[in-house]
RNA sequence: GGGCGCCUAGCUCAGUUGGUCAGAGCAUUUGGUUUACACCCAAAAGGUCGUGGGUUCGAGCCCCCCGGCGCCCACCA
C-alpha cells in the first residue's frame, strides 16, 4: 500500500474515539429539518397518539441540571413511544413566570437606568418586559436542542400567546359564572418586594432564630399591667386588644378592663378568646388585627377595630405614629423595643426560634396584609380530583406521593389568584364608576348594565401564573376552541415533573382538567429526583454549585450527559451529581463507538441482519446462541423497564448487556472466527454480531439519540436520508423461535458455567503473574458427560478465550508433574506450569476453596437436615438446595483430588 | 405537632413480590501493547446490609423500638 492509499484508508476508517460535538450537531439538524418531531393534528391511520405537555420553564430561565434530568426523561418515553409506533406529541413552551420575570426585569431597569416600573408607568415596562422576553427568551428553549429533545417545536407555546389569554379569561369568566371565583376582604400573604399578594403556596418558611419580647400593657386603672409576649414588637401601634383564654385563672377576673396602649396611648380592651393557649408565653397576646390572620379572625369575632400600620412595601404609615413612620418594619421592632425600654415598659428578651414565611421570589419576609383579593372556591374542583388519584384513573410514580397529594387536597383553602403586579393576564373584570356594578368580560363593556353610564374600570391586578399554568394541557392545543388538535392530544399521557410543583401545578391541573375537559389532563405522573452536587446540597446559584449543562455537553457530549443522569438517578430519591460522573456516558458511548469500528474492519454488513430468519441450532456455536438469548432477555427486560418508568433500571441493563455480555464476551468470541477459514461460519456469526448490534442501537436510542442514530448509518441499517427514529422497537422472539435456534435457558447456563471456568483459569494465570497473551498447554477435565459435550462442541471459541497452545478435553484427567489447578463446575482446568508452579501456594489456593466450600455445604447441609425446613418451606425450594448441595458436594471432591494430587507430587 | 424518605464495600449507589442477595460503577492492588476501545482488557482485595427486638423453616427485604440525616405540611403569639 502506497502512503497516499494508506492516508486515505484511515481518513475512511472511523476515528479510534468518539466525538459527539460535530455528530450532535448534524443530526440534530436532520432530525428537526426532516419533520420527525412534528404530530399533525389529524389522527393517523393505526397510530395511538401519545402526548406530553412539557412543564413550561420560566421564560426568563436557563437550563439547569434539573431540567436536563426532566427533559431527558420526556425524550426517553417520546423516542421510546415512537418506536413502538404511536403518533407522539411533545409540546414545548415556556411560561410568562409573573414575579420572576418582572422582578428580573425591574432588577435590570434599576441598574441600567435608575428606574422603577412606576417611572415607566404600566404601558411602557411592559413594552420592556416583551422586549427582553424577545431577546432572552429563546435561551433556554435553544438549549433544549442541545440536549437531543425531540420537542414538537411547531406547536412551542407561551403563556401568554393569545390563544392561551383567551384561555384564562374563559376559564376565569366560566369560574366566576359557577360562583367559584369571588372577590373578597382578607388578611392574604404580601410581599413588600414585589407589593403583591401571593398565595400560600408561594410562602416558604425558615426556621429562625429571633426573640420573645415581653412587654407590660398597664391597666387604665393603674392596677399594675399585663405582660404581653409577641415576636413582633413593631406591631404593636396597631394592637386593638389583648386577649386571654377565657379558662384561664389568672386572668378570669381581669377580663373585660380596659388598658393603656403603651406609646401610642390609646385604651384596648383585655378580652377572652379561645385561641389563646394557657401555656404559652405568658398566656396574654396582643391583638393586631391588620397584622395578623388569627387576630384578623379574633378582631371579627370580637368587633375589634382594625388598623393598618404599614405601606406596602414594609415601611410604617403615618397610622404608626410620626416617630416610626416612613421605617422599615425591622428599623421600626429595633425603635419600638428601644422606646418600651425606656419608657420601663419591657418586661425581658427571651431568645426564641420560630418559623417565618418568606416570599418565594422577593426572599423576604411575607407580610399578612388586609386587602380586597380574588379567590377561587377550591373545594368543589379539588373533590374529583382527589378522586381521579385515589381511583387511580392518574398514577403517581413512586405511588407515595399520593399521601402527599391527598393531604392537600384534603386541607386545601382557596386559592388566591390576583397579584399587584403588571406582568400577566390582567383580570377580565369591571368595575363601574358610578354604582359600583361589577361585570366580568373578555371585552370591555361600553355602558355599566346597571345604571346605564360608560365609565366602566377594568381591574388593576393580574392573575397568578399559575392560573394560566393549569390550563397548559388543554389551553396549548386550543381550547376553548374545539380543535381537531385538542380532540387528538388531549388527554396527554406522562407527565414529567418535580415534586416541588405537586400542589402549585400537578394538582392543580387535575382539578382545571376535570373541571374544563371533563376528563383527566394526563394519565402517569412520573416525579423526578432533586439533584444536589456532591456534599449533598441542593444545586443553587448562590452557592454556584449547579454546573452549565452546557459546559457539560461540550466537555462529555449530550448523550453521556442523558446516559449519565439517567444511571445515577434512582426513582424517587436525590441523587447527587459531579461533573465527572459524565465519564460513564461518554466512556459508554467510545464502548458502541468501537464496537462498530471493530465490526467495520470485518467487512460489510450482512445483508439479512435485520432478522434471524432461516437460521437453525445447527448454524450457530454455543456463543451465538447464548448472545441471541441473552438479547432477548435485554429486549424484554429493557422494554418493561421504559414502560414502567424503571430508567434507571433500564439504563443498567443496556449497559450490563452491552460491556458486559457483547462485548467481553460475544465479541471476544468471534475474533478466531473472523480471522479463520470458515466462510460460511463467518457469514452466519457476522449475521448474529450485526442483528445484535441494530438491535440494541434501537434499545438504546431513546436514552442516547445521538450516537446510536451515526451508528445506525454507519452500519447502514437505514438510508443517509433516514433515521433510527423511524426504525421499530424490537419484539421478543417467540419461544419457539428461541428454541429453534438453541438459544434457550438451558443454552445460556451452560456457557455461562463455561465462562466462569475461563474466569478460573483467568484468575489462575493472575496469580501467578502470567499475561493472557502468553499460550499455555492445557488439559480439561469436565465434570460430567453434559459438560463434556459441550465443551467439544466449539473448541475453537475455548482455546482462543483460554489462549492455550495446546488444548485436551479428557474426563478424569490428573494433574501430572508440576501444574496448577482451577476447579468449577463444569471442569477442572489442569495447567503445566514447570518451573513456575508454587506447590505451597497451590495448595493454599485450593485450601481456600475447599473451605468455602465445606463451609456452604454446611449451610446448605443444616437447612436440609431442619424438619421444619423441609417441611414448611415450598418443595422446589427444597430441591434446589438438595442440588445445590449435590453440586457442591461433586465439586468439593475434585477439589479434594487436586489437594491430593498436590500432596503426592 | 403531623407526614414522608434515607442510613448496604473507602466513595456514589443497585437490590421488583422474603429462599447464594451480599451486587455494580468509581477508587485501591496486581498483571497486560491478545483481531475495536488506556474513554481499554484480565484478576484481586473490600461489607456481621445504622442499633436492639419481633414474625418466619428462612429477613437488607415484613413488623415494632431507638439513633442519625434530609424533605414536606401545620395559624401557639
Amino acid at each position: 500500500m502506497s502512503e497516499a492509499e494508506q492516508k486515505m484508508s484511515e481518513e475512511q476508517m472511523m476515528a479510534k474515539a468518539y466525538d459527539p460535538a460535530e455528530v450532535e450537531k448534524k443530526w440534530y439538524a436532520a432530525w428537526e429539518s426532516r419533520g420527525y418531531f412534528h404530530a399533525g393534528d389529524a389522527p393517523v391511520e393505526g397510530k395511538t397518539p401519545y402526548t406530553i405537555v412539557i412543564p413550561p420553564p420560566n421564560v426568563t430561565g436557563q437550563l439547569t441540571m434539573g431540567h436536563v434530568l426532566n427533559n431527558t426523561l420526556q425524550d426517553i418515553l417520546i423516542r421510546f413511544e415512537k418506536l413502538r409506533g404511536r403518533d407522539c406529541c411533545w409540546l414545548p413552551g415556556t411560561d410568562h413566570a409573573g414575579i420572576a420575570t418582572q422582578t428580573k426585569v425591574e432588577a435590570a431597569l434599576r441598574k441600567e437606568e435608575n428606574l422603577t416600573r412606576y417611572d415607566l408607568g404600566r404601558e411602557r415596562f411592559l413594552e420592556r418586559v416583551w422586549a427582553w422576553k424577545e431577546k432572552y427568551g429563546g435561551k433556554i428553549i435553544r438549549q433544549l436542542r442541545t440536549l437531543g429533545c425531540s420537542c414538537d417545536w411547531e406547536r412551542e407555546r407561551f403563556t401568554m400567546d393569545a390563544g392561551l389569554s383567551e384561555a384564562v379569561q374563559e376559564c376565569f369568566i366560566r369560574l366566576y359564572n359557577r360562583g367559584l371565583i369571588y372577590k373578597g376582604h382578607r388578611i392574604i400573604n404580601w410581599c413588600p418586594k414585589s407589593r403583591t399578594a401571593l398565595s400560600d403556596e408561594e410562602v416558604i418558611y425558615k426556621e429562625e432564630r429571633g426573640h420573645l419580647w415581653h412587654f407590660r400593657y398597664p391597666y387604665a386603672d393603674g392596677s399594675g399591667y399585663v405582660v404581653v409576649a409577641t415576636t413582633r414588637p413593631e406591631t404593636m401601634m396597631g394592637d386593638t386588644a389583648v386577649a386571654v383564654n377565657p379558662t384561664d385563672e389568672r386572668y378570669t377576673d381581669k377580663v373585660g378592663k380596659k388598658l393603656i396602649l403603651p406609646i401610642v396611648g390609646r385604651e384596648i380592651e383585655l378580652v377572652a378568646d379561645d385561641y389563646v393557649e394557657k401555656d404559652f408565653g405568658t398566656g396574654a397576646v396582643k391583638i393586631t388585627p391588620a397584622h395578623d390572620p388569627n387576630d384578623y379572625e379574633l378582631g371579627l369575632r370580637h368587633g375589634l377595630e382594625v388598623i393598618n400600620i404599614m405601606n406596602d412595601d414594609g415601611t410604617m404609615n403615618e397610622l404608626a405614629g410620626a416617630e416610626f413612620a416612613g421605617m422599615d418594619r425591622y428599623a421600626c421592632r429595633k425603635a419600638v423595643v428601644a422606646k418600651m425600654e425606656e419608657l420601663g415598659f419591657l418586661d425581658h428578651i427571651e431568645d426564641y426560634t420560630h418559623q417565618v414565611g418568606y416570599s418565594e421570589r422577593g426572599d423576604v419576609p411575607v407580610e399578612p396584609r388586609l386587602s380586597d383579593q380574588w379567590f377561587v372556591r377550591m373545594g368543589p374542583l379539588a373533590e374529583p380530583a382527589l378522586r381521579a388519584v385515589e381511583e387511580g384513573r392518574i398514577r403517581f410514580y413512586p405511588e407515595r406521593w399520593v399521601k402527599t397529594y391527598r393531604h392537600w387536597m384534603e386541607n386545601i383553602k382557596d386559592w388566591c389568584i390576583s397579584r399587584q403586579l403588571w406582568w400577566g393576564h390582567r383580570i377580565p373584570a369591571y368595575t363601574c364608576a358610578e354604582c359600583g356594578e361589577l361585570v366580568v368580560s373578555k371585552t370591555a363593556p361600553s355602558a355599566c348594565p346597571k345604571c346605564g353610564c360608560a365609565r366602566m374600570v377594568q381591574e388593576e391586578d393580574v392573575l397568578d401564573t399559575w392560573f394560566s399554568s393549569w390550563l397548559w394541557p388543554f389551553s396549548t392545543f386550543g381550547w376553548p376552541q374545539d380543535t381537531e388538535a385538542l380532540r387528538k392530544f388531549y388527554p396527554t399521557q406522562s407527565l414529567v415533573t418535580g415534586p416541588d410543583i405537586i400542589f402549585f401545578w400537578v394538582a392543580r391541573m387535575i382539578m382545571a382538567g376535570l373541571e374544563f375537559m371533563g376528563d383527566i389532563p394526563f394519565r402517569d405522573v412520573y416525579f423526578t429526583s432533586i439533584i444536589r452536587d456532591d456534599k449533598g446540597r441542593k444545586m443553587s446559584k448562590s452557592l454556584n454549585n449547579s454546573p452549565d449543562p452546557l459546559d457539560v455537553i461540550a466537555e462529555y457530549g449530550a448523550d453521556a450527559l442523558r446516559f449519565t443522569i439517567i444511571y445515577i438517578a434512582p426513582i424517587g430519591q436525590d441523587i447527587k451529581y459531579a461533573n465527572k460522573m459524565c465519564e460513564i456516558g461518554r466512556n459508554f458511548a467510545n464502548k458502541i463507538w468501537n464496537v462498530v469500528r471493530f465490526r467495520q474492519s470485518k467487512g460489510a454488513t450482512s445483508a439479512d441482519w435485520a432478522t434471524l430468519d432461516g437460521l437453525t441450532a445447527a448454524d450457530l456455536r454455543p456463543d451465538d446462541q447464548w448472545i441471541i438469548a441473552s438479547l432477548n432477555d435485554t429486549v424484554r427486560e429493557a422494554t418493561e423497564e421504559l414502560a414502567s418508568f424503571r430508567f434507571n433500571d433500564v439504563s443498567k441493563t443496556l449497559y450490563d448487556f452491552i460491556w458486559n455480555k457483547f462485548c467481553d464476551w460475544y465479541l471476544e468470541s468471534c475474533k478466531p472466527v473472523f480471522g479463520g477459514s470458515e466462510s460460511e461460519r463467518e457469514a452466519t456469526v457476522l449475521r448474529v454480531f450485526d442483528y445484535c448490534l441494530a438491535t440494541f442501537l434501537r434499545l438504546l436510542h431513546p436514552v442516547m439519540p445521538f450516537v446510536t442514530d451515526e451508528l445506525y448509518h454507519q452500519m447502514g441499517f437505514c438510508a443517509e436520508d433516514d433515521s433510527i427514529m423511524r426504525a421499530s422497537w424490537p419484539v421478543c422472539l417467540s419461544a419457539e423461535t428461541l428454541a429453534a435456534l438453541g438459544a434457550d435457558a438451558q443454552a445460556e447456563a451452560l456457557c455461562d458455567a463455561r465462562n466462569t471456568l475461563i474466569s478460573n483459569v483467568r484468575a489462575v494465570r493472575s496469580s501467578y503473574n502470567i499475561p493472557n497473551s502468553r499460550a499455555l498447554e492445557m488439559v480439561i477435565a469436565p465434570s460430567d458427560a453434559a459438560s463434556e459435550a459441550f465443551l467439544r462442541r466449539d473448541v475453537t471459541t475455548l482455546q482462543s478465550f483460554l489462549n492455550c497452545s495446546s488444548l485436551e478435553i479428557r474426563s478424569g484427567s490428573k494433574p501430572e508433574g508440576p501444574c496448577a489447578t482451577a476447579v468449577s463446575d463444569m471442569a477442572t482446568a489442569i495447567i503445566p506450569l514447570a518451573g513456575i508452579i508454587d506447590f505451597a501456594a497451590e495448595r493454599a489456593r485450593l485450601g481456600k476453596q475447599e473451605a468455602e466450600l465445606t463451609k456452604y455445604i454446611d449451610s446448605v447441609a443444616r437447612k436440609l437436615s431442619n424438619e421444619k425446613f423441609v417441611s414448611k418451606a415450598p418443595a422446589a425450594v427444597v430441591e434446589a438446595e438438595r442440588q445445590k448441595q449435590a453440586e457442591a458436594e461433586q465439586k468439593l471432591a475434585r477439589v479434594r483430588e487436586q489437594l491430593v494430587a498436590f500432596a503426592e507430587g
